[in-house]
RNA sequence: GUGGCUGUAGCUCAGUUGGCAGAGCACCGGGUUGUGGUCCCGGGUGUCGAGGGUUCAAAUCCCUUCAGUCACCCCA
């Protein structure tokens, strides 16, 4: 049996890093919550129609197969999801009876992708999602709420500030229809490679595929020029003098978006009308975000608002969401050096060991500090103190206790300081920063 | 999924026209009959990513494969 190696796309980090990772789950979790998101969790399968309902864009979805199975899938085979607003789509519909609407979900999960992984890029990853659904109609002051609750989930932790950047599909496609574009899906692609192949580039594009005229390219290119942090973008769009009652529409709902934003969180959120990203589902507002450093590794966190996405017969479940891509945001960040945490371990105080003999010894002192919320082991084995400090010292636990004994009392040692001190284990308590492992 | 680049110790990397696998840091043992970090002494810890081929001889040349990375596609 030879060495095992790693799987490409399926990225396992080392305990520092899951430590990481759980703080910034943690957080994210709790600002969820914060803001009245109910948790679910969806199983990872999906029947396949459902995973390729409404994506007519072919997504590499990993397929369910028993080794056992005797000939093909057939229609009713499984596959991984590979977001968490199609599953949770599926879930509404098949639970409307049963929840409260307008009804407000997070979670939290991994999904699958079956494409070529590269740095941010994997084929599992985890990602922290938030919808809002209503029944019939949906209400355009969500599609301002959700950059907030994800500017102030992200904001806290010790990570590059963000840019969300909004756009609304109305917007391109009605300013496409008002230009007399047939194709405004050919006309988005193109658009979105602005950034990537320039805009002469992007000219020809719009051309070959969508069929444009050199004047209406000219004017496509003029649109996704634009980009402010303020409603001012409504102006500039109107300059170019194209008129579409679809064109007003995502207008409106965009200087919402972006007034909102700005009165509560200046400089979170910005009107990019290149963004078109989530070709799929989108039917209106769409957001991609950008860390400050990292732009060059494209969005860590997207969404939108999908109009039918949900639905089913007369049922009709419009949504708007986001989702944080979680495994991307800390693979760049790991892979920049950016991210660390203050030792390996969860244990803040090692129980040195005088004599195996005083192992029971140590296990009482150990237990009395755990009872108060410590989080302690004991060293495993009595070998010199030198070498029990120095397990401790390697792992990046701050405090070493020595039992007394014979009269003489216990102590405990900041082996960062060297000060040490007597203590009880019923009384003793360490510096609160020092108390769980510290991410920054 | 298509194409390019790169894989040598835990990490960063040397290794000549094919000729006995190396350095720094890290790590381990000892000096130090139990309180670490400094210092001194000692130790290379390796399937040269893996498999096959050419050759007297392969880390080195060829093929395949795996992994990482970059571009495309797409996207968190």
């Amino acid at each position: 049996m030879s060495k095992p190696t790693p799987i490409s796309g399926f990225p396992e980090w080392l305990p520092p890093q899951r430590m990481i990772e759980q703080y910034v789950v943690e957080r994210i979790r709790s600002t969820f919550e914060l803001y009245g998101f109910a948790p679910l969790e969806t199983r990872a399968v999906e029947p396949l129609d459902q995973l390729l309902r409404k994506g007519e864009t072919s997504k590499e979805i990993y397929v369910l197969r028993r080794l056992q199975e005797e000939g093909p899938g057939g229609d009713d085979a499984l596959g991984l999801h590979f977001d968490l607003t199609v599953p949770f789509a599926r879930f509404v519909l098949e639970n409307a009876g049963k929840l409260k609407f307008p009804f407000r979900r997070y979670q939290i999960q991994k999904v699958w992708r079956g494409e070529r992984p590269q740095e941010g890029r994997y084929r599992e990853f985890l990602q922290a999602d938030i919808d809002i659904v209503d029944r019939d109609t949906l209400p355009a002051h969500y599609e301002a709420e959700l950059p907030l609750i994800i500017g102030d989930a992200l904001g806290g932790l010790p990570i590059p500030p963000i840019r969300i950047q909004v756009n609304n599909r109305k917007v391109c496609e009605g300013f496409y229809r008002g230009l007399g574009l047939t194709d405004p899906e050919a006309a988005l692609r193109a658009i979105d490679k602005l950034d990537k192949i320039g805009p002469d580039k992007v000219a020809a594009l719009l051309a070959e595929t969508a069929g444009a005229s050199d004047a209406q390219a000219k004017a496509c290119l003029a649109l996704a020029e634009i980009r402010t942090d303020d409603a001012s973008f409504a102006d500039a769009v109107r300059t170019l003098g194209v008129s579409d009652p679809l064109l007003d529409e995502g207008l409106a709902e965009l200087v919402e978006v972006v007034e909102t934003a700005a009165e509560h969180a200046p400089g979170l959120c910005v009107a990019d009308l290149r963004i078109a990203r989530g070709l799929d589902y989108y039917t209106g507002t769409v957001y991609e975000t950008q860390m400050q450093g990292y732009e060059r590794f494209g969005s860590i966190c997207s969404g939108g608002r999908y109009d039918n996405l949900a639905t089913a017969g007369t049922d009709r479940f419009p949504g708007v969401g986001i989702s944080i891509g979680v495994t991307r945001l800390l693979g760049l960040l790991f892979g920049a050096g950016e991210l660390s945490v203050s030792r390996s371990v969860p244990t803040c105080v090692l129980i040195a060991l005088p004599a195996e003999e005083r192992r029971r010894d140590a296990g009482r002192i150990a237990e009395a500090l755990r009872r108060r919320g410590i989080p302690t082991e004991v060293s495993p084995s009595a070998a010199k103190y030198g070498k029990q400090i120095r397990y401790a010292e390697r792992r990046g636990i701050p405090y070493v206790w020595f039992p007394g004994g014979d009269g003489t009392p216990d102590s405990v040692k900041d082996i960062r300081s060297g000060d040490q001190v007597d203590a009880t284990a019923d009384a003793w308590t360490p510096a609160a920063e020092d108390l769980r492992p510290v991410v920054n």
